[in-house]
DNA sequence: TGTACATCAGTGAACGCGCGTTCACTGATGTAC
DNA sequence: TGTACATCAGTGAACGCGCGTTCACTGATGTAC
């Protein structure tokens, strides 16, 4: 029956986003499974009729949240934000606004004894965030392959975000205007610091 | 008795290192302190009379290797190799032999709930390696101000890093020269691909 | 319309394990007189 | 040189907790005849 196939998806969905919203009052490593089943209003055993493992649901969510990226960033481009800095900046803040995205990447980046079946999964995400970063770029520099350039792009963002996300001493907004800073500096060689040909 | 003392901090000093040595077949999250107490040949309880925590022991940890990375620069810069394309080259390669290094960096970075005591060492090895950074940077560049330069350099390096280094299908060789290209291309803006001024 | 059966969502409780840390104690070494 | 005492390194065992996951079971819903 069709109908039960859909409700299964339907529930998923709603366990996923349920751990999502966790992610604005507790880190990854804090979330247990007993804390999503809460949020979403059903028992942890429940979760493990729709999900094989904990990697398995967070990988799932992490799929959903990438999709959502891609439609916002296509929205920016073809509102004409479409140089190289409207699309720095917008990245920085997408990090910085989006602490599951964030968590889950860093996680599965570094974490290692990760099931196959997930980290497969989630080697499939990188490569898709990757070709759409690099559609994106494409759009707003024209021309030829810049796949090297995209992958530049993000890592060196990712890397300023985690570096300067928890900077003590500084507000939420201090942070997020000294990452633009820096991610201009790299993107373009901008100010007097800039490339020397 | 002061002889007392400097037994102390040897001992301190060989738990430490034996704590750096797992990091060679194990994650960071995998070495507990069984696994430390075990391989410095000493009981767990044993390792609580020299460190308060274990996120105290791995920041001391942390501090000492430091160190290391600084003569090993400074060695560098005397030998001649002071360019920023070689500082560059020399960054991404520590990143990568000194696992134990990468790892704990990471840990500290992404990773809340550490206490204030570990948490403020951690913050003043940050500020001393990257003052550390600026320097070598000034040596190498010449001149005026670079702190932002600097800023830049050290958080796209780590984010190269922690994106390529689990990157499927490739042998760890492979990795590094792929890293040593996006690094390059971030620097100096090399290849086709440059800022465009 | 009614009955027997299969399917499967949902669950409370428990399993099993690992881990950071503490406790109560032993024994060696140094100090004072 | 000998004795009484203080200090402290070291430890095996246990504490306490949290967590991912599984089990055995209940009850609702759909299907077949």
């Amino acid at each position: 029956m069709k109908l039960r196939e859909d409700e299964r998806e339907i529930r998923k969905t709603l366990i996923m986003e349920a751990a999502m919203r966790l992610f604005e009052e507790k880190l990854f490593h804090e979330i247990g499974m007993r804390d999503i089943a809460n949020e979403a209003g059903v028992s942890a055993a429940t979760i493990y009729r729709y999900f094989p493992s904990r990697d398995d649901l967070f990988i799932e969510a992490l799929m959903q949240d990438i999709n959502n990226i891609e439609t916002l960033f296509e929205d920016r481009i073809s509102r004409g934000e479409n140089n190289i800095e409207a699309l720095t900046i917008a990245s920085v803040d997408y990090l910085m606004d989006n602490e599951a995205t964030f968590q889950m990447m860093c996680h599965f980046m570094i974490r290692g004894g990760i099931n196959p079946r997930a980290m497969k999964k989630f080697n499939a995400v990188q490569v898709y965030f990757m070709d759409m970063f690099d559609a994106v770029v494409k759009k707003a520099e024209g021309g030829e392959d810049k796949r090297l350039f995209t992958e530049a792009f993000f890592a060196s963002l990712t890397g300023v975000v985690m570096t300067f996300r928890n900077y003590p001493g500084r507000t939420k907004e201090e942070k997020r205007k000294h990452m633009h800073k820096l991610a201009l500096l790299i993107m373009t060689g901008d100010s007097q610091l800039g490339s020397q040909d």
